[in-house]
DNA sequence: GGAACTTCGTGAACACGATCACGAGGACCT
DNA sequence: AGGTCCTCGTGATCGTGTTCACGAAGTTCC
């Protein structure tokens, strides 16, 4: 399920502020769904709940992570050196989530041999070897939407089996191989569609209150 | 419907291809979808399709920008002028797709008066007035997970109605505000699901081929 | 030890979205 | 003009995920 990593991250704050057990009424509170999902969704890890209790916070986080497959790190490797591939590689909170930046390619000589938080940037053609050295699973595509099928074909072909898009663009992968899309613009009009069927549209098209 | 965006690209993309018709059948196989969804999805506009030719492209771009209020320009205003606060303002894009950067805020007084993409970074106390100033309706949430929820009530209480969420928590608005969370940390944590769940399980704990 | 209370786990009912299948309407060819 | 082909629009069907409701199990207090 998909929203295990959002129970994993109330769990760690709650972890954080010494709360020993939960129940679902109160995590559920916390993430803003319902209570019998919650107990659905952690009944899915197997029959870690107390009756009466709640849940262990601290066991529950570890069969999370078991579960979720964070118990140890994995590598990635960013494809694009641009403004995004930039913040990607200089935000150093996915070192700390146990997404550790393994190498940051670019193909543009003019990128190449820059370093971005503390990882150099290398030619696309090392694709390959940088994933091959770290046992590299997991590729980021931030490049323009022209070049993101090149791009998702190159990671493919160098091994990695997962696939997180930020370019806007439908990238087409073999069987086997996951792939997930974050598309900001995509978001903002679909923020804007809820703007233009408010009540009243009382925006102004050009600057001006 | 969310899909809108996507078919709204595609038809762009046949629009600069010079193309003037397509199918349900063609805009399904671009899309990744099913054809009779995107029949569906379409005639929800209402019926712009023509049997036995298909749908004009140009019209049909034109309708959907109307329907997601994509006419004219939304713009935005971020809180926050971190790692990501940077590349979502220096990242030219959204001024091309109808949605210029109004203005960036900060809390950190070190950041303020900083340019970023061409605008200047002010204090977050300076909000109200820049989202007066410009009728802005959309605000952009680029704080840490810590800050979030600050960020979203100051984005509210200034006149804010759309929140785009790029912090790793659950931000609480009031009824009638519309908010879409990016979380990147989530989306790289169901990719590792993905992984784990694998057949094999090839992948090395540590370094190492 | 027993009664009352809390909370989990889960089968059943429900709702929503996706898919199928087919009739209707229009274009093209002869 | 008539026949054929193509494609839209949409009611019907199907499947998945959400919510409800309730029994079971454990805790607390007297």
């Amino acid at each position: 399920m998909s929203r295990l990593p959002v129970y994993l991250r109330l769990l760690e704050e709650l972890c954080e502020a010494e709360t020993t057990h939960v129940s679902s009424e109160q995590l559920a509170e916390l993430g803003g769904v319902n209570a019998a999902k919650v107990r659905k969704d952690l009944s899915y890890l197997g029959s870690y709940g107390v009756r009466g209790v709640g849940y262990e916070v601290r066991y529950l986080v570890y069969q999370i992570q078991r579960e979720l497959g964070l118990n140890h790190d994995w590598p990635v490797v960013i494809v694009g050196a641009g403004n995004l591939g930039q913040a990607l590689s200089g935000y150093g909170g996915f070192g700390q989530k146990g997404f550790p930046v393994a190498g940051v390619v670019d193909v543009d000589p003019a990128k190449i041999g820059s370093v971005i938080g503390g990882v150099r940037v290398r030619h696309i053609d090392d694709l390959p070897q940088i994933v091959a050295a770290r046992s590299v699973a997991i590729g980021v595509v931030a490049v323009p939407a022209a070049g993101a099928q090149d791009a998702a074909d190159r990671l493919v072909k160098a091994g990695v089996t997962s696939i997180l898009n930020f370019a806007p663009a439908v990238i087409a992968v073999p069987r086997g191989v996951s792939v997930r899309k974050v598309d900001l613009a995509l978001e903002l009009q679909i923020l804007s569609y809820h703007e233009q069927n408010r009540t009243g549209l009382r925006a102004v098209p050009s600057a001006g209150a």
